[in-house]
Formats: structure tokens, C-alpha cells, sequence
DNA sequence: CATAATAGGTTTGTAGTAGAAACTAGTTTT
DNA sequence: AAAACTAGTTTCTACTACAAACCTATTATG
């Protein structure tokens, strides 16, 4: 605590991050380095387009990054967690803990 | 990780606690024990009419109990946690961990 | 005495968002 | 030929945070 107004520690909170999607997506990214679409989608329990949503924010937001290939003729889709993403996670979660209880 | 479909952690997420602005007032009340809607509109910076509406929702949801008072002729209304809503507010902590990058 | 300020709201309106469901398009299995 | 799989996009609905305006009563202030 230094001066002025102190205590709006609500308004440190990243929306993008926070919604418990993305953080369940971010937790997943943060530990599995390449996670494709199917395992979110099962591992997540969400609709095709719900996930597809969550990860365009994600993307547009350059937490995360894309790679879209093709298995033979068969599209496959996988994410990573950007070095911005991981970041801006910690930064995430340390301005959460000042609002955990003690 | 037990059985069955594991790992939909984000559906555990309590929203009413999850709301950046009422975190922040479940925090201040879990350390002060009463506190009035002068200083929560001071410390955490909103419009009245959004604090009375965050207020509300905490109060629908058993979270916190509200005082009522005059003091002369001038109201004064104060807040305090239940005991279910410190229950609730550790029980969401413990949840979100799950979601934290270890 | 009028007007402004304080205390604590309610009501109204807007903008943003999560999520489901439907639709798309190509491929592959039955 | 039809159904199922991959990975979406589009559309629609329902909810919600927030600001601003309005309200009621009381108490300073010029």
C-alpha cells in the first residue's frame, strides 16, 4: 500500500483470464505444453462453439497461440500458452491472492 | 482424480463469490467484522447504486447480513459476513486452487 | 429561507458476454 | 446413401455489471 486511493483491487482483475473456462483451459496449457481441441473438448465438457469462443478470446488476446494441421485429410487443432500468457496467469493470480482470505 | 468425468473444475466456481467487486467485499468483511456502506463506497470505489446492488445479491444468498440503524435521525446501515458465507468464501478458495498454476 | 450536501438506497437503460443450438464443410466409416 | 467425425462459425437468448437518474429524508450553509 503506497497513496492515494488503494484497496480497488477488483479492478486488477483480468476478465479475460478470469472467467472459469479460460482459467480451467489456462491451468490445462500451463502444465501439458500441446493440448488439441478433442481433449479440451471432452476433458472440459463444452460445446463445439462454447470452446471454440473461449479460445478465439484466448487467442486474440495472445495468451494463447494456434496450430491448425492436417492429419492425412483430417483437420486437427492444438494450443499453446503463449510466454505473455503465462505471465499475465501469474500476474492473475497474484493480484487474486490479495483477495483470498488470510 | 477419482472416476467419471473428472476435471469440469470451472463448473465448481461459485459466480455470486467469483465477481471481482464482491470478493472484494467478502475479504474486507472476513477481516472487519462490521463495516458500513460509507466506507465500502469509499474504499472500493463504485456508484451507490452498484454497491447497494452487490450488497443485495450477498444478502439474497445468506452471504452477509445487514444492519439497519438510525443514528439520531440519520440512517446507517452496516454489513457483516455469516458464517455460511465464510464457509462459502473458503470453500470457493479451495476450489479455485484447483485452477492455479502450482 | 432556499439550496446544497449527506445517507442510502431503487429504477432504468445500456453494453457486454456466456452458452446452447443450428448450420457449414470436408472426410470417413457403415 | 447415410451417419458420424473434425473443427469450427453464426445466430439467438438470457443474464449481468455498471452508470446515471431519480427518490426520500435530514442536516448543514450562504
Amino acid at each position: 500500500m503506497d497513496s492515494g486511493k488503494i484497496n480497488q483491487i477488483h479492478n486488477n482483475i483480468d476478465r479475460v483470464i478470469h472467467e472459469p473456462v479460460r482459467l480451467a483451459i489456462l491451468k490445462i496449457l500451463s502444465l501439458a505444453k500441446e493440448v488439441d481441441f478433442k481433449f479440451l473438448l471432452t476433458t472440459l465438457g463444452l460445446t463445439k462453439g462454447n470452446l471454440a469462443t473461449h479460445i478465439n478470446k484466448l487467442e486474440a488476446t495472445k495468451l494463447i497461440t494456434v496450430k491448425k494441421e492436417f492429419r492425412g485429410k483430417i483437420p486437427h487443432t492444438s494450443y499453446s500458452i503463449t510466454n505473455k500468457g503465462r505471465e499475465q496467469f501469474q500476474e492473475y493470480w497474484k493480484n487474486m491472492q490479495e483477495l483470498a482470505p488470510e
